[in-house]
DNA sequence: TTGTATGCGTTATCAT
DNA sequence: ATGATAACGCATACAA
């Protein structure tokens, strides 16, 4: 019966033994504490090393009540912009040594299922939510559960919140476009990502009835439709936009990928662009680069990583000094390309 | 002292006490044993409802051995054939109600954390791995582990693989080329992944060479260029065979990401797609339709699931009847857009 | 059918 | 500086 045919992995018990210490001394050197010669801790390194030894992660996190990972619930993690965005969550958060844990929330059910289950779990030491907003009921549950929490492209009162500016991103788009000239401009907004309360789009919205506003343009209630937040959803919506008797001379889009809809249905139609049709996106995804897409870039990797940056503040901060929930703004910015140009003459 | 303003988690205790039961019965409630009488399992799930009871998840895998996650390792999850393999995955394990940590390894030295670390730590039930290959005595490892392990877009002998026909996915776009008259053709390989054994890549560029042969066109050295999967590999590679004395009349680039980079190239150099210069790509991603690009379609996201279908298989066998790995292959079929025309004459 | 007791691998709190 | 031992919250074998 000799310890070399089993292959059960070796516990910190087995090392105790092997360097002939007691389990106590072998957790502190796990854990770096100062407190142990520097004699005991060689040999104690060499059991670890001769026996291949990797501490249960699981057995530490009972006592700890820490699991060194962190949550990130997100929407539809394959599109584009939230992709990036995890980009920057994963960067960060392995640059700390921790692990991340995906949650996808496709729907709102799948998404309530989550927030309520996950502060009681405890799987993981804090929860960044991308694009997802909470309503008061969870935010207290998550707030009396003491788990950490970061939104990010979202906003709650009471929770550290990263949002970007939308309205301003959205303005910017929009007068951009009644500056060259465009009095009839479409909006395809998108469907919200969950029930509750706000959403970034109806701030793009805003931005956008603001800068019609203030160029003196009347709202056209045709010219503004909700869809998907893909290539689809806006092919369908200006498919519909463009067919109208008086189509609009320019379209704002509230993601690139509607943007590439709008590409696909003015080809179909006979629509050049720029020419006929002044087209802007949202987001600035790698795909608005290539396809030369004039539109609102967010810094969408950076959101990432600020976001989990202050989160892993927030875990790691001990629970009796907590920093306050703060919101934190970025800035959006126009890019033009070559999807927009001055208003054709009539 | 009463536990209303407590805000402790309540544990398996906190309900037995509440249900007036013991924890035994509240355990068997909670993992579905038979023997235990409705009246007292209805009792248990009030106080479990009432009390908003959640397992302690740590605490549950600490005696079962099992933690209900599984670990996908990949490089770059951004990029769009690995997001779409993601999204296979992510489908799959959500349905069995599990959930899913992902590990990212950009670099070899990551790659080779992961590898060692993960069997030993047991904070997964099992892992899945894309498009990596471990070499021989980490699969030892994995293995004397007992580590349920899956390979996607890669293999092992003694591991169960999941791989497409590369070569043949590539002798189909090559023989297309050739068929079309085409005589003079580049092709961009991609970097392996990893620094290990076999990689797709040389699939791939296997392919290519068979088609030329059959073809009876002999290789030139200067027509195979190995760069960055990446559309800024794609273009170097582009810029550098298309700015030869007799340059190629169509391009074969290993991943639709670097045909996008042909694609600029030849804008740059003012040379026409399809007329003086075709293309085609490979993985078959979204991106590739939306530019009508030529490609080799890889099933993406039915690998993902298959994959985790088949892990999620083995991680439920015990371990007694663990079935024997088997390699599985999946078909990549040419699509033929508009980047693809007859050779031009000379 | 239900209750009780033991153990999972660690950390942390005592002693020594 | 180090050793012994009690938690941590749950599952489970065994007892009742």
């Amino acid at each position: 019966m000799n310890d070399q045919e089993q292959s059960k992995a070796p516990t910190i018990q087995d090392v105790a033994r092997r360097a002939g210490v007691a389990v106590g001394t072998v957790s502190r050197v796990l854990n770096e504490s100062p407190k142990v010669k520097p004699v005991t801790r060689q040999r104690v390194l060499a059991a670890i090393h001769t026996l291949d030894y990797s501490p249960n992660l699981i057995a530490r996190s009972m006592t700890s009540r820490r699991t060194g990972s962190v949550g990130v619930i997100v929407p539809f993690f394959t599109r584009p912009f939230f992709s990036e965005v995890l980009q920057g969550v994963e960067v960060m958060i392995s640059n700390v040594g921790r692990e991340f844990v995906l949650y996808n929330a496709q729907s709102n059910e799948q998404c309530d299922a989550y927030f309520r289950k996950l502060p009681r779990q405890r799987r993981v030491d804090g929860l960044l939510i991308i694009s997802l907003f909470p309503d008061d009921a969870t935010v207290t549950r998550f707030l009396s559960a003491k788990l950490p929490i970061v939104l990010v492209d979202a906003y709650h009162p009471q929770l550290t919140s990263l949002v970007v500016n939308n309205e301003d991103g959205a303005y910017q788009a929009v007068h951009y476009l009644t500056e060259l000239g465009h009095r009839r401009i479409g909006f395809i907004n998108g469907v919200p990502e969950s029930d509750f309360r706000f959403n970034s789009s109806d701030d793009r919205l805003s931005g956008f009835c603001h800068a019609l506003a203030d160029a003196g343009i009347d709202q056209e209630p045709g010219l503004i439709l909700t869809e998907e937040w893909d290539r689809h959803g806006g092919r369908r919506a200006a498919i519909q936009m463009l067919t109208r008797p008086e189509r609009p001379t320019a379209i704002f889009a509230a993601s690139d990928l509607q943007a590439v809809g709008v590409l696909e249905a003015a080809r179909m139609l006979n629509i050049a662009i720029p020419n006929e049709l002044s087209l802007i996106g949202f987001d600035g995804i790698e795909l608005a680069e290539i396809l030369e897409l004039s539109t609102v870039q967010q810094p969408m990797k950076r959101m990432g990583e600020l976001g989990a940056q202050k989160l892993i503040e927030r875990i790691e901060s001990s629970s009796n000094n907590m920093p306050p929930p703060e919101r934190i703004q970025l800035q959006a910015t126009l890019v033009t390309r070559h999807t927009t140009s001055v208003a054709p003459r009539r």
